[in-house]
DNA sequence: TAACCTAGAGAACATGCGTTCTCTGCGCAG
DNA sequence: CTGCGCAGAGAACGCATGTTCTCTAGGTTA
C-alpha cells in the first residue's frame, strides 16, 4: 500500500510548483487542495503542516539538483570538463521558462530568519554542492582556493539569470569558469 | 516643516531594518507601529500602504548600496582597483554581524512573483550595478564579456556569504576577479 | 443483510493582519 | 473663558488562512 507515497509524491509536486513560482506565503492550502484534488484532511493525515510540506519540497528539490548536475557531468570525461558541464546545465534550467531563481534561495530570503529547519536545509543544500565542487577540483588537481571561486559563479548566475530573466549568467559563469580552472591548472 | 519627511525617514529606517531581518510578510503593521513609536493612523498618513512601505525601503537600500561602493571605490585610484574595491566593501558588509543577503533578491523571493514593482525595483538595482561594473570595466581597457563575469562574482558572494553565515565568499570572489581582471587585460 | 468502522470531503474555527473609524484631548480664535 | 477644529492613538472591522471537526458514504465482516 504506497498509494500514500503516491500521494504524497503529488502533493510535493504541486507544492514545488506553487511555491516556487509564487513564493511560499503566497500559496494557500487550500490551494493546495483544488491543485492537487487532495482534501485537505488527507493532506493534513501526509504532512504535520505546511511546513512540513515546503521541507519535503526541498528535499525533494535538493535530490532533482543533485542528480541533474550528476546526469550532465556524465556526459563528459574530466574533471575539468565536469566542472565545465555544471554551467551548461543552468544555462539549460534558466531557459527552461519558468525559471525563478534558486528555490532555496528564494526560501531562505523569505522565511530562514523565522524557520530554523529551512534555514538549515539551505546551508545543507549549499553545503553538499561545495563538496561536490571541491571533491571535482581536487580530482582536476587544482589548488583548493579554486572550488569556492567556482561555486560562487554558479551562484551569482542564479540570481542574474532570475532577476535579469536572461540565460545569459551562464554563458559569462562559463567563461569565467574556464579561465579560473586554466589559472588554477596552470600553475 | 519637513517633520513629515523626518517621521517617513526614521518609518524606512525601521522598516528596513525589521523586513531585512525577518522577511516582509513575517513583519505586521503593527510592529512597525511598537517599533518606530508612530501610530498606524501617522504610518497610514505617511505611506499609502504596507507595499509603499517596501518600495520606500527598497529606494533607500539601493542608494546606499550606491553610495557605499563608491565610497569605497574613492579609496583607491586605478579603475582595476576601484573593481576589486566592490569585494572589499562586501567583506565589511558581511562581517557587520546583521548580514542576511541582498535585500533586493530576498524581496524578489519573497514578493517578486505577486507584486510587479518588487520584481521592477531589484531587476533595475541589478541593471545600475551592471551598468557601473561595466564603465569600470571599460575604462580599465578590458573587453565587455569581463563587466557580467565581476557582476556574477559579487551575487554569488552575497548570497554564498548569506547562507554559509561566512565572510569568506567575499575573499574567494576578490581572488577570483584578480585573475579575471588580470586575464581580461593581458590579451 | 445488518451493524460497524474507516476514510474522506469540506464546512467551521480561531487567529492574525492590513486597513479604516471613532473618540479623545489639545491648541487656538474670538 | 469658551467653543471649534484637527491631529493622533488605538480600538474595531473584514477578510484571509492554517488547522480541526463533523457528518456522510462505502466497504467489510459476521
Amino acid at each position: 500500500m504506497d498509494e500514500r507515497r503516491d500521494a504524497q509524491e503529488a502533493a510535493i509536486d504541486a507544492a514545488d510548483r506553487l511555491f516556487y513560482a509564487r513564493g511560499i506565503q503566497a500559496v494557500t492550502m487550500d490551494e493546495l487542495r483544488s491543485e492537487t484534488g487532495i482534501s485537505l484532511k488527507k493532506l493534513y493525515s501526509l504532512f504535520d503542516s505546511k511546513e512540513a510540506i515546503l521541507l519535503a519540497v526541498l528535499d525533494r528539490r535538493h535530490d532533482l539538483w543533485t542528480s541533474g548536475i550528476a546526469r550532465a557531468a556524465d556526459a563528459v570525461s574530466t574533471p575539468a570538463d565536469k566542472l565545465l558541464s555544471i554551467y551548461d546545465f543552468l544555462h539549460d534550467w534558466f531557459t527552461d521558462g519558468n525559471y525563478r531563481g534558486c528555490g532555496f534561495i528564494n526560501a531562505f530570503g523569505e522565511l530562514g530568519a523565522t524557520v530554523p529547519a529551512v534555514a538549515l536545509a539551505a546551508r545543507e543544500q549549499k553545503e553538499s554542492f561545495q563538496r561536490y565542487v571541491a571533491d571535482l577540483a581536487e580530482q582536476a588537481g587544482a589548488p583548493a582556493s579554486l572550488a569556492p571561486q567556482l561555486a560562487i559563479l554558479a551562484e551569482g548566475a542564479q540570481t542574474t539569470a532570475a532577476i535579469s530573466g536572461s540565460a545569459d549568467a551562464a554563458r559569462s559563469a562559463r567563461e569565467a569558469a574556464e579561465i579560473l580552472i586554466d589559472a588554477a591548472l596552470r600553475r
